[in-house]
Order: C-alpha cells, then sequence, then structure tokens
DNA sequence: CACGAGTATGTAGTAAATTTACAATAATTC
DNA sequence: GAATTATTGTAAATTTACTACATACTCGTG
C-alpha cells in the first residue's frame, strides 16, 4: 500500500538504473502492460528472456513483497487510467494522443497531491479564514486567476473577499492591514519579488499571513501558515499547467472546511446566493 | 477482460441469490476489499469461514477463471476511481475524510471527461486560434477567472488575446469586431443572458465564436464551433467547481495544440518569454 | 415421515506457481 | 591479474490454487 500514482511511470523513470536482467524485464512490462498482469512469473520470465528469480527480484526493487503484489499494484495503476507513460507532450502528437496526456498529467497531479495533503496546515488555515475579518487573496501572473477563482467561492461566506491583480494596490492594501486581516497568497515558485515584498509589508503589520506555495521558498518562510504544494511540474512544458489545478482544489478544500465549520445553518444563506443568479440565466428549457 | 463497471456493485446487486457459503464470501470481500485483493484463496476462506473450494466457485461464478483473476478483476475495479464512497462532502465529514473526497471528485470529473473529448471540435477551435488575428476570452463569475487563466496562457503565442470581466465592455469589443475576430466563450451553463446577449452582437459581425459549454445550451446553439463540456456536477453543492477544472484543462489542450502547429520552430519563442520571467523572482537556492 | 434426487459444501490429494537458498558467472576494483 | 562484489541462474522448498471425489444438506415426493 504504498499507493504509488503509476507504476509505469515509476519503471520508466528508473530504466536506467536498472542492471541487464531487471530492464530485460521492465521491457517486457512496459511493452504489454495489461498482458503482464495476467501473465505468470514463469511466462512472463520466459518473455523477457530471464530466469524466473530475477522477475521476482525485479518486483521486490519496486516496492512490491512478490510477483502476485507486483501484478496487484500494475493492474491498480493501469486500471486508473493514466496508462501513459510518456508526459510530456511533443511534437510527433496529433489529436488522438496529446489531449489524453495532459489530461493524464492533471489526473496524475491531482492524484499525487491527494496522497499527501498537509491536513494541519489545511486545519489552519480553514480556522484563519473563518475568523477573518477580511481575506485578501493575491497572486500574479497564472495564480491572479486562481486568486480570482477563490473570490468568487469565498465571498460566498460572510467574510469579505478581495482580490487584486495590481502589484501596487497589493502593496497599498497590505500597508493598511490591521487585526483580523487575513492575506493569503497564491504562488507556484514562491519566489515572486513583488509579491515577497508584500509579504513583508504585511509582516510589519498585525495580519496574518497564509500561502499555498512551494515548501521551504521565500514566501513559505515568510507566512504565518504555508500549505505546501509539491507539484513536479513538467520542466519541459514552458507553462504551468498541473500545480494551479491542485490549487484550485486546495482552494475547493478550503472553502468546504468554512462551510462545515458554519454548520448546517449556514446553508440556507448558500441557497439565497445562488437562487440570487437565477434570473440571469435562460431557464432550462 | 470483461471489464465490468464495478465488481463489487455486481456481487452487492446478486447477494440475495447467492447461497449460503456464497453469501458468505460475498461479505467478507464487501467488507474489506481492498484486504481481500492481498489475501490468499486460504486466508479468504478462513476469513469468510467457508473452505477454499468455495472462495473458488465463487469466485468462477462472477465470471473470473480463478481466484488470482478475480483478485486481479476485483483490483482492477476499486482502482477505477468510482468508489463506493459517497461523492458529496456532508456535515459529519472531518479533516480526515473531505478534503480527498474533493479530490477524488475532481479526479473523477477528469477522467470522465477524458473518455469522452470532442476531438474534432478541439481540432476546430485549435485552426480557428491559430489562425485568429485576434481572440478574446470571456467569461463570468467563475468563467471570469478561467478566462483570466486562458489568457495568462494564449497571450504566449503571437496572438493577440484580451479579456473582459466587465459586461459592458464585453458588448462593446463584440460590437466593433471584424472579420478575424474570435470570441471565445466560457460558461459552465451556457445559459447566462448578459453573454448570450454579447454572442448575439457578435454574430451581427463577421467574427467568428468559439465556445466551451454545456451541449445544446443557448449559447452552443449561437456558437460557430461548440467545445460541449459536459460534467455532473453535484448540484447538492452551491459551487461549480468540478466544471472549472476540466475547463482548464480543455483550455491546456487547445494551447498544446496551437504549439504543436506553429511546430517546433515556435520553441525558441516559448523560451524567451519564459527567460523574461527570469528576473521577478529569488533565485532558487 | 422416510426416501431419493439433486444441490451444496468440504476433504484430501495434485498440480502449478512462487519464493528461498545457494552456486556459478560476470563485472569491478585495487 | 587476482580478489571482491554484484549479478544471474539452478534447483529445491514452500506456498498457493485447483480438481476429483466424498459427505452433508435440501427439498420434493411417495
Amino acid at each position: 500500500m504504498t499507493s504509488e500514482p503509476n507504476l509505469l511511470a515509476v519503471i520508466q523513470r528508473q530504466l536506467s538504473e536498472l542492471n541487464k536482467s531487471e530492464s530485460k524485464v521492465a521491457h517486457a512490462i512496459l511493452n504489454a502492460p495489461e498482458e503482464a498482469t495476467r501473465l505468470s512469473i514463469a511466462s512472463l520470465a520466459a518473455a523477457a528472456g530471464v530466469s524466473e528469480p530475477s522477475v521476482n527480484r525485479f518486483c521486490k526493487r519496486f516496492g512490491a513483497t512478490g510477483f502476485p503484489d507486483f501484478k496487484l499494484q500494475l493492474a491498480t495503476s493501469l486500471a486508473s487510467g493514466v496508462r501513459y507513460v510518456s508526459r510530456a507532450v511533443e511534437f510527433s502528437d496529433d489529436i488522438n494522443t496529446f489531449p489524453a496526456k495532459l489530461f493524464n498529467n492533471a489526473i496524475t497531479a491531482l492524484m499525487t497531491a491527494k496522497e499527501d495533503l498537509p491536513l494541519k496546515a489545511i486545519a489552519r488555515a480553514v480556522d484563519q479564514i473563518a475568523q477573518a475579518r477580511r481575506v485578501y487573496f493575491f497572486g500574479l501572473g497564472t495564480s491572479a486567476a486562481v486568486a480570482r477563482d477563490a473570490e468568487h467561492k469565498f465571498f460566498r461566506f460572510n467574510v469579505p473577499v478581495f482580490t487584486h491583480e495590481d502589484p501596487l494596490m497589493q502593496r497599498m492594501l497590505a500597508a493598511s492591514a490591521g487585526v483580523g486581516d487575513l492575506f493569503f497568497f497564491i504562488s507556484h515558485t514562491g519566489r515572486t519579488k513583488v509579491l515577497i515584498e508584500t509579504a513583508d509589508i504585511v509582516r510589519q503589520t498585525e495580519a496574518s499571513i497564509v500561502s499555498l506555495t512551494a515548501e521551504g521558498s521565500p514566501l513559505a518562510q515568510k507566512s504565518h501558515c504555508c500549505i505546501n504544494v509539491t507539484v513536479e511540474e513538467d520542466t519541459e512544458q514552458y507553462l504551468p499547467m498541473t500545480s494551479r489545478l491542485v490549487q484550485l482544489v486546495i482552494l475547493d478544500v478550503l472553502a468546504a472546511g468554512v462551510t462545515l465549520r458554519r454548520g448546517e445553518g449556514f446553508t440556507p444563506h448558500l441557497a439565497r446566493i445562488k437562487d440570487s443568479l437565477k434570473d440571469t440565466r435562460f431557464p432550462t428549457s
């Protein structure tokens, strides 16, 4: 139950570090993963051109207790849909392959993030948001869109929520902060200078800082509470794609946490907001 | 490889038609399905209080060739995301349960969307974006954040991209549109009045409309090209959460599609944009 | 109510598959 | 180039799963 997100990917990644017979086994499995789940150790050994104990050792090397356990993990990994090993989109890809790749990357990122959520930090962030007098969501670039999304989500609670994409506005708001104000910084890298400068300004006030960013980053260090999101971004791609998805879901989690904290009595309030939008839409046929 | 949707559900359904020992086995498996995948036939037989052949017969009854095959199917079925756990967050949930639920919902939504992507529509949208003189991303509410994200993503191509959250700005831009202009509307429901009115205005010009919205909705009908996203939103929740994730990934797909269309020669351009951000960040330690 | 046909379940033996222990071979280092 | 270490294979041991058969149970019928 080590719950690797994708066993095939792990095998692929370690391919270079394997010795001769192990790599033969690896190739046999990567070539026909589905089939490998149905083969006996003898058949797979034959297919790979190695001996049975070599296959067994291979399995143990990848965290399984033995061959049957390995097959199980492989089957699990395949079943979760994310079966294509190559993550990066290449110029040889066409419409039939690259959309699935991108979706798989997104799914894998969420599954990985789910496995090791910083629950304590999330719980503390929920506390802080629920108690805050005002919450400011600040992000730049792609994270600005995430901040905007957070605003739309959180303003539905009684807490006044603010977002600003303009760094100067962010600074000014930071400078005029006081007790009960909460600054929620969103940044993939946690190294964006202007954002960190704003955090410094907040630090000189009575307000508190929660951030959703990379572990150990400068921004994380300046935060009273940091929710670490460590998403392995595909560096070949020039745009961070999966990290913001994880950020968004974590913000959903925070929003849900606040709702739960408010208790059932709060449901009518949410229903009222939802109803307020009714007249802006054409009715369903 | 009969690919039953969910083996546990099948077992549950046939529960009444099973005889004594089979039903003992069924209960043992339903009580601890994950564990059952790891047990040997002897252990499972002991746990269920029956003999080993009874377990074997049980497996064959459910279409497996034997016990190992059954375990494999069970593992596959468990992994395929459609967990037996309830999807909606409830007030009885705590920090240990609801974050995982939300992540599972997100993952399931992406997996479902992946299964039936409107590839033709996506291909056409890529064509249109690649050829457009100008691209406007319009959305309101939560979709405004998605539009903002799209802007950040697409502006990295030579195509000028614009976003506006203000419906009046949207209308004015629509009115002044011409040949080569592309209006990309994002809307979960496809029924937001002001957005549709804007689409009507675009319709009176030479510009074209691509939309990312619900199939058959008023907005979809007014579009030259519609990418249907039909995500089953948990209506108990008052906030659309998973649909925007799917929208974002589809926009990633479109962006990747445009990049691929530009060819390898375009990579340096993307690298240059990436480098331009370097000085805004603190270097990695 | 007893008998018998048919079904259900378990026992024991057998075959298969997996793992372990160890030996042989190949690779590496000094 | 010898010694040490790592790698791979062989063969035996062990575990696991399956099959054939025997017993027990169920239900209908005389």
